[in-house]
RNA sequence: GGCUCUAUCGUCUAACGGUUAGGACGAAUCCUUCUCAAGGAUUAAAUCGCGGUUCGAUUCCGCGUAGAGUCACCA
């Protein structure tokens, strides 16, 4: 790695929506490539016609995009003569594959699939692992590009390694097979366009999932057959769905990253969350910006085993990335995920402080919370008189709340001034409630609200003493 | 089944071979304006088991156990 550019990249197959997993992985790469001034590819692996889904390249980059992970070249950003997708870089597969069939290391696969299918089913019986090359033919045929070209292994032997993640690594013999190269529709298969591209590309750090450290020894065995020098890999541990102890997948529930971003959590703090997903700096510190988690991120801390999605760490996140905002920023955010109708700036101190995330402020609006503020509530005449206190005594504390509140000039009608005195009379009661309650009570019409010093100020000093009087 | 990897509070994790095993989320309790929220304080909570190396093991080694991954013309 010395003295070269580090060039990484993300190599997603468009087969769907991305989910934490297939992101995080795009995060580490482009931190790492970020962190050493290096460059970050967006390389799409669409060789499987099959499994495509449509219009997920554009999920991809929106992802991406959303994420704030820049790439330096991509499906679209690329210079002339250059093409990050894979099904359009079929000749440059070929070419290497005439390579390796020059140089004895590829041959025509001769069985029919069920041929195939009846090794693989006796070797089974036989309770051994399938290894093609047992059934490798004597005599390879010249390739027509219509079968499907197999590697052959050059040497059957223990291969190790180095994982950047993982250290040192060593597979078995029986690891390497004479995998196919291209299948019979001419698409190359991920064992092997991944390496062309790789090398086609420079690309020097390679990180993926650590299910890919099982197949190591055979993409091993093709740079050594085409010569070449493998990159540095670094495998990455599974995130495991809430709760359990599995590889998150689709399969598994795993949501699609751009729901995330429909909920209204903050891409930095998703990509905080994501990044401590597996890796931490050491130390204490676990709110960081993007540009720390550039400065601090390192391949030696990732960790090697699998680590489980806490969305109550990820509100959590979130919520200390919200402080982190201007005030105008949360102001904005606040009022533009409010119904039109409710779009009042005096409310933005009372939401923020019971939201983790934007979509919050929406549920807030929907489930009637914030109905206080615009309409005077119905008031129950029980519920108005505090625990042990008597009708009396509440009605005389009113009447004192209502003199006392009369005299503050309209100006000055702020959470500060009212609280000064508000408590002043709840102090000379003969407990704190028996004042405070009624009044809170009359306002909000709720057994649970905000206090009723910023509930007052917010609703102005005329309804706050229409709502008093109103219940007298 | 073969091969490979992994193992610290419920969760994410920290700890040159020497710490009362630390922090965070979550939980509980208390305080701060009756309630809610926010904030503050406090508490409970872990080194998978057994051997070995060592003056000393969460850390190194072996075995066991448990979990995960992988064995495609999928990536």
């Amino acid at each position: 790695m010395l003295n070269k550019k580090v060039v990484t990249r993300f190599a997603p197959s468009p087969t769907g929506f991305m989910h934490v997993g297939n992101v995080r992985a795009a995060l580490y790469e482009w931190l790492w490539a970020r962190k050493n001034n290096g460059i970050f590819i967006l390389r799409i692996e669409d060789t499987d016609q099959k499994r495509e889904v449509e219009g997920s390249v554009e999920h991809i980059v929106e992802c991406l995009k959303w994420l704030g992970l820049d790439y330096d070249a991509g499906p679209d950003k690329c210079e002339p003569g250059m093409c990050y997708t894979q099904s359009e870089r079929l000749e440059i597969y070929k070419k290497y594959a005439k390579i390796l069939i020059e140089k004895g290391y590829a041959y025509p696969d001769p069985y029919t699939v069920e041929e195939l299918e009846n090794f693989r089913k006796k070797a089974e019986e036989e309770k051994r692992p399938f290894l093609y090359r047992e059934h490798r033919p004597d005599n390879f045929g010249t390739w027509d590009g219509i079968k499907a070209l197999r590697f052959k292994t050059p040497e059957i032997k223990s291969y190790q390694w180095h994982d950047a993640v993982f250290g040192d690594l060593s597979a078995g013999p029986e690891m390497l097979d004479d995998f196919v190269l291209i299948k019979s529709d001419g698409y190359p298969t991920y064992n092997f366009a991944h390496i062309v591209d790789d090398i086609e590309m420079n690309i020097n750090v390679v990180m993926r999932g650590q299910e890919y450290i099982a197949s190591t020894p055979k993409y091993l065995s093709v740079y050594q057959a085409l010569g070449f020098e493998p990159p540095l890999y670094a495998c990455l541990p599974h995130i495991m769905a809430t709760g359990g102890n599995k590889k998150l997948g689709k399969r598994d529930g795993a949501k699609d990253v751009l729901d995330y971003k429909k909920e209204g959590y903050l891409p930095d703090a998703m990509v905080n969350f994501l990044a401590f997903l597996g890796w931490n700096p050491g130390g204490d510190k676990e709110i960081y910006t993007r540009k720390e988690l550039i400065e601090a991120f390192d391949l030696s801390r990732i960790q090697v085993s699998g680590a489980q999605m806490n969305l109550e760490k990820l509100d959590w996140m979130n919520k200390e990335h919200i402080k982190l905002l201007s005030k105008e920023e949360i102001e904005k955010n606040i009022l533009e995920w409010l119904p039109e109708d409710m779009r009042n700036s005096k409310l933005v101190s009372v939401i923020l402080e019971r939201i983790s995330k934007w979509s919050d402020v929406r549920d807030m609006a929907q489930s009637g919370e914030l109905d206080l503020f615009f309409k005077a509530p119905e008031i129950d005449k029980v519920k108005l008189v505090y625990k042990n206190s008597t009708a009396e005594k509440t009605f005389e504390n009113l009447q004192a709340v209502i003199k006392a509140l009369e005299n503050i000039d309209e100006n000055n009608f702020t959470v500060e001034k009212i609280k000064e005195i508000l408590m002043d009379l709840a102090n000379k009661a003969e407990s704190r409630g028996e004042v405070l309650h009624p009044v809170r009570y009359a306002l909000s019409g709720l057994d649970k609200s905000p206090d009723p010093f910023i509930i007052a100020s917010i609703l102005g000093k005329n309804e706050t003493l229409s709502r008093l009087q109103k219940v007298m």
